[in-house]
DNA sequence: TCGAAGTCTTGATATTTATCAATTTATATG
DNA sequence: CATATAAATTGATAAATATCAAGACTTCGA
């Protein structure tokens, strides 16, 4: 593995407080691999062999169930996915395609679970990792269950302009295919979803999207720190 | 704390492996005390200052947004609540309220964060209970953006009836008002959606479900160990 | 640069789910 | 045991969401 790719993943929070020998093994047996876009990479039900790092690119992870198919989550540099199913040694619950090239690191599960046992500072920073991610996907389940389809759109366009930078006009970070389906409702559903968005200033011009009226779609998203906040 | 309660406390996985000066120091801070049915133990928004744990009756995680509420876990004895939130030192996402008389050990977050960064055991213990909660969300959240209501329901009784040990008739575990929250649908609706499945064999009479037809229900309901399957 | 393939949008319609109101049934309490 | 209270059911209707089909717009590769 190429000394820069090394210490990018020896910087992850995951990773950077663990002891050197235990890192050095970690990634002794990993390998890093370039993928294109549209690429499968694991498929749900399989037995989780590698805890995956995403160092540059995009990670879909997504579940089919009785021929129909949703976005979960989207993986972005740098960080890992499938880390539950790596300690638990359990099978994948989602799939994961590329989205775009991606260049992804690969250290094998049986070896994360060993220095796990070894390295308390690894085990430290895996318990705030899962603790996150699993506040997240509670904040996921709240906006599921508590919002129509067009206030879930209304507090993501709210959401994505913040991480954007929080200027009026910014770019979605996906098709709008994918984000109806990680917003749990069908493309044709999502067109009408942006036109409902409109008196409250909200316009669309491909993946461009422009909030002319802020205090308007904000009174009418009702954002929740407990719902949309990306961190705590 | 009375030595039959610290010895259910102690079995608990999550504290079974700890070192005993470690688990005494953990519960110095702690105190037991019951409540009765329908009351407000904690409210989404505080700081979670106790970690807790149900030592008899039952808790109802819930969470609410725009005068809208749903329900979204509950815990039986004996297990934790509130873990993630404590760990983190985050305000907590969910509000609890206990469903019956209930037996309620409350041990302070600070002291859980302490000793866990202390007790390699205890560490590697809550990695894998946290492990298991997000596995646990991501299935839920498959549920509710994979399939209708009438296929929640479905699928929630063959687990149900799995739970309660297979019989052909068994118990819900709790009130049909709740039972609809959970699935993420109204009242109204849940009613509805037990009429829907008399055409597989299934009839309810208050919270007693029989399901004539195993067969038929299952081939209906499809339900897959990665929804469905409550361990793993 | 053209054409093919895919995405996005729109309209018409069907299905699913929610709401409202009324009634029945169950539960709890004095 | 009677009655008050809440839960559950039912019917009628409305709203939300999905599906299907067609056309417009993009993107990408030959």
């Amino acid at each position: 593995m190429p000394e820069s790719e090394y210490r990018d993943i020896r910087n992850l929070d995951l990773f950077a407080q663990m002891k050197d020998e235990h890192f050095t093994a970690l990634t002794r047996g990993a390998y890093v691999q370039n993928f294109p876009a549209q690429i499968d990479l694991i498929t749900e039900g399989e037995p989780s062999d590698f805890l995956h790092v995403v160092l540059s690119g995009a990670v879909d992870l997504f579940a089919r169930w009785n021929g129909r198919e949703t976005s979960l989550e989207t993986v972005r540099p740098i960080s890992t996915f499938i880390l539950a199913a790596s300690i638990r040694d359990a099978p994948y619950l989602m799939s994961a395609r590329t989205l775009e090239k991606s260049r992804i690191a690969l250290l094998p599960s049986q070896d994360v679970r060993a220095i796990f046992d070894l390295d308390g500072a690894f085990a430290r920073a895996i318990v705030a990792e899962l603790a996150q991610c699993y506040r997240s996907v509670i904040k996921g389940q709240k906006d599921l269950k508590l919002r129509s389809s067009l206030e879930r759109l209304a507090n993501h366009l709210l959401r994505q302009q913040r991480r954007a930078g929080g200027a009026a006009a910014f770019e979605l970070d996906f098709e709008k295919r994918r984000l109806a389906s990680v917003l749990g409702m069908t493309p044709e559903n999502l067109s009408r979803a942006f036109k409902g968005l409109r008196p409250y200033g909200v316009t669309v011009n491909g993946t461009r999207v422009t909030i002319a009226h802020q205090d308007d779609l904000e009174r009418f998203a009702k954002p929740n720190p407990l719902i949309d906040d990306v961190s705590s």
